[in-house]
DNA sequence: AAACTGACTAATA
DNA sequence: CTATTAGCCAGTT
């Protein structure tokens, strides 16, 4: 395990509850700004009893962006939903509302 | 070492 | 608004 993808999960660990961020400043916070795709990569390779909230991690648009996996997508949903997230009729959650300052 | 792939983004048309 | 292009990085072949 390299030490960007280690840096990549502690940082994810560290989302709270009922909050969303997405890849780009999780690239940041490990130390990586134009990483985005690097920590997508990273976060498909979890294993199943992984101690990381991935479903945390939206795209830009505050979206899903497990589309590529089939039943992916529907399941990080439910998880969101199961922790106060509100997805709009196109699929999107209010970034304004749920995004998480790091700072905080 | 070079080429490919992928749960990404920003810029452009 | 959507579609396309091009950059970006990590990990695999």
């Amino acid at each position: 395990m390299s030490a960007f993808s280690e840096r990549v999960y502690d940082c994810v660990r560290r989302i709270p509850k009922g909050r969303i961020t997405n890849y780009g400043s999780i690239a940041v916070l490990a130390g990586e700004p134009r990483a985005a795709r690097g920590v997508g990569y990273a976060l498909s390779h979890l294993s199943p009893e992984t101690d990381v909230p991935w479903w945390r991690v939206v795209n830009r648009r505050g979206a899903i962006s497990t589309s590529r996996v089939s039943g992916l997508a529907q399941r990080q949903r439910a998880l969101l939903e199961r922790e106060g997230i509100v997805f709009d009729d196109r699929g999107e959650a209010s970034w304004e509302r749920f995004a998480w300052d790091p700072y905080e």
